[in-house]
DNA sequence: CGGCTCCTTGAGGTTAATCAATCCTGGTGG
DNA sequence: CCACCAGGATTGATTAACCTCAAGGAGCCG
């Protein structure tokens, strides 16, 4: 049958969730029951800030962004989002959303009514600690956000680099000289790359330029290779 | 006997908290056994950033800070905390304390365990629910706040000013022109204020120099009036 | 080829931090 | 009572960061 198939799906998505990856059969039963699957092509809003806040949701595969539109058209990145991870979290009681989201890539998603989970809630106190830690999580994550926008521009592009090694990066670690070099690559546009440091291509540009020139980092397009570690690590201090 | 009256306190302490004000009193009872009560000087700190995370901490009296210290020795103000809301929630599911809290005036605060309170929570889904909310809203103002750090220096304190008015504002409305006056104290030094913008404490200075002469308002020490109302919320979207 | 978008590079201007001097105000001790 | 000092707050001058505006490339698709 093909609703056994496509719960299967649901299922599996959810699984492979870091909120509600540990979850019990029964548990992932329940919340799939819940759950609204939705497809949107890259650059579709999925809510925008100000609409009163429904749901919120779980991003199966693409990647979305967060931002906040500000008065003179500039647009503040708050996080990326990737496969894997939940947004809108912070609607589950609130009653309007306070940012606005938007597709990078063509999205799966799950979109989670906030009545219904809050009712799953209180059957299930476990789901509850979950979700608390994904807040928690969220809350150091904006936490770090807050402290780096206080640095200047080349140590939040280091800290930015030296995450994304870090996570998606690549172990293709080249044992040479000075804690090895790491090999990774950039996930969005450069634009979308200065919008999510809270700075605007031109400055980006430059600064890449310059890491480059002193020789801590090897970029090509997209491709880019961190040469000396220690440098870059230093950079990220202010 | 004095633990009965002991007992009545915390349990007026944590009724009066934003975060558990509507618990039942059989709820009310159970978070008081597990609350150890504190009192601290003015300058204490309560925790350091990168201490092992044993609590969170409502805070029953007086005010507390938190903070990060930058590398070249400037503290970044996260939050200002008052009377009646906690703060280290989100080391309920971290390992470590993200950020430093230090006490601005003397205050009695509760330290809450992390493992009695998710024991707590997961007996109560309830709570669990409340503490969510809770959780959503940090947050959102979070959020506010990385937005804002995107803002030049006049529209931040436009905002802190217009926010101050609305909550702890005085409501000693002058109804004559446009929208009437809003009478209000700055709750810390200047220097603390400039910290918590996000700035320095010249700045801040010129930039409320610049406010009075303007006419929009007037400050003197630590009272201030917003003249003209419309004229900082324009200022306030940058 | 022309038009497009994305990225880079250059020049100039603005914001705000830094450095430094002065002015209060309150407290202390002669 | 007053000289003195310490801390906070202000003001001025200088400097640095980075945004803005403007002008090219380089790849891509009609």
């Amino acid at each position: 049958m093909s609703a056994g198939i496509l719960t299967r799906v649901i299922d599996d998505d959810l699984r492979r969730s870091t909120l509600f990856g540990t979850l019990t059969d029964d548990q992932i039963g329940k919340l799939a029951a819940i759950c609204e699957p939705q497809s949107l092509p890259t650059g579709a809003r999925v809510f925008a800030q100000g609409d009163p806040a429904g749901a919120f949701y779980l991003l199966a595969s693409g990647a979305v962004k967060v931002f906040k539109l500000l008065r003179d058209g500039r647009t503040a990145t708050l996080r990326h989002v990737d496969a894997g991870e939940t947004f809108g979290e912070s609607v589950l009681f609130a009653d309007a959303y306070p940012s606005n989201v938007e597709t990078m890539e063509e999205c799966r998603l799950y979109r989670i009514p906030t009545t219904a989970f809050r009712a799953l809630v209180a059957d299930e106190p476990d789901l509850a600690l979950r979700i608390l830690g994904s807040m928690a999580r969220l809350l150091v994550m904006l936490n770090q956000r807050i402290e780096e926008l206080l640095l200047p521009v080349p140590a939040r592009l280091a800290r930015y680099l030296l995450d994304l090694c870090a996570r998606r990066g690549g172990p293709t670690t080249d044992g040479a000289a000075t804690g090895g070099t790491l090999v990774c690559y950039l996930p969005t546009s450069k634009r979308e790359l200065a919008a999510r440091l809270g700075t605007v291509p031109e400055t980006l540009s430059r600064t890449l330029a310059q890491l480059t020139r002193s020789g801590v980092i090897a970029l090509d397009e997209a491709r880019f290779e961190i040469l000396d570690v220690a440098a870059l690590e230093r950079m990220a201090q202010r």
